[in-house]
DNA sequence: AAATGTACTTGCAAAATGCAAGTGAAATTT
DNA sequence: AAATTTCACTTGCATTTTGCAAGTACATTT
């Protein structure tokens, strides 16, 4: 359950952290999918093992890249959200999804999302950071509205 | 040793092949260090066990994103080169550096090959693709130069 | 022909993962 | 207000993966 540093190198030191199955499906369900808590992951395609999912959320906030707050509409919940540090991997995320979409079969869906990616990333980069962290702009959170399965993109 | 396929997500999917502590070092290695053998994998700073080793490169070859060949030099090595699907991993690679480079604790020479991608990243990818697809240019290999660690990239 | 280099394989202990069931507090239903 | 359900975990245990040390087999060097 310790994470142990292997080198100074960062791709390995990377690796240290999100270097697993599932962390990185943790981060994709807050960044792309608009998921916030327990329930919510744990019912992801997927199907993570409860103990995983409770011991990787608790790694990721330990590694700063989520952070756990009460849930603005209910005690019984919490709220995960992404740090700067979390929303900061969307670049690798997309490029994740880039080479799935090129070498893996997927969903229809994702395939319309990875187009996207390669049509304007930067772009798309701006607005999901955008609403990220609009979670993030008032300490419990609000009701605010999460990033959308198939986000708005109008440029022009 | 078999590998499931647990969602039709891109990102899971490609986790499904890559989600390890091991796997994307070795494409590291052949990427960025220039090395192409089983005891040049193996001499790396983090230590994989031989073991583990031989199953990654069994696993990354059955993937597709390495090639097993003989070695132009000798008969008692072998020489393991990417192919097209594995170069297809360096802007992924990339942003894994570039994110590492942010926000862990890692060598200064490490430091400046990220600076160097946050520079011109596109040129870097075209100039060490052309070195990676060189080393297929002939069945064999020949004795093609590898990928450089301090690869120069004058752009004008 | 003996020693060394290279690419693995093997055996076993330790750690991580996966599965099913359980716990306790909060929200909902009756 | 009592019972049920939702929610976020925790626990126990079997299975799988990893890590470590040593061994094997073929190629090259001495």
């Amino acid at each position: 359950m310790k994470i142990r540093k292997r080198s100074d190198c960062p791709v390995s030191s990377t690796l240290d952290i999100l270097g697993d199955k599932w962390s990185l499906l943790i981060i994709r369900d807050i960044m792309f999918q608009g998921k916030n808590t327990y329930g919510d992951f744990a019912q992801s395609a997927e199907k993570i093992a409860t103990n995983i999912l409770a011991d990787r959320l608790m790694l990721l906030e330990e590694a700063g890249i989520v952070e756990k707050k009460d849930h603005p509409e209910s005690k019984a919940k919490f709220y995960y959200r992404l740090t700067e540090k979390g929303i900061d991997l969307m670049p690798l995320l997309m490029e994740v999804i880039l080479w799935g979409d090129k070498y893996m079969d997927i969903s229809a869906e994702a395939r319309i999302f990875a187009r996207q990616i390669r049509k304007d990333k930067g772009t798309l980069l701006k607005v999901l950071s955008v609403d990220l962290r609009k979670q993030r702009t008032k300490e419990g959170g609000e009701t605010s509205l999460p990033a959308t399965k198939a986000p708005r993109t109008r440029t022009t």
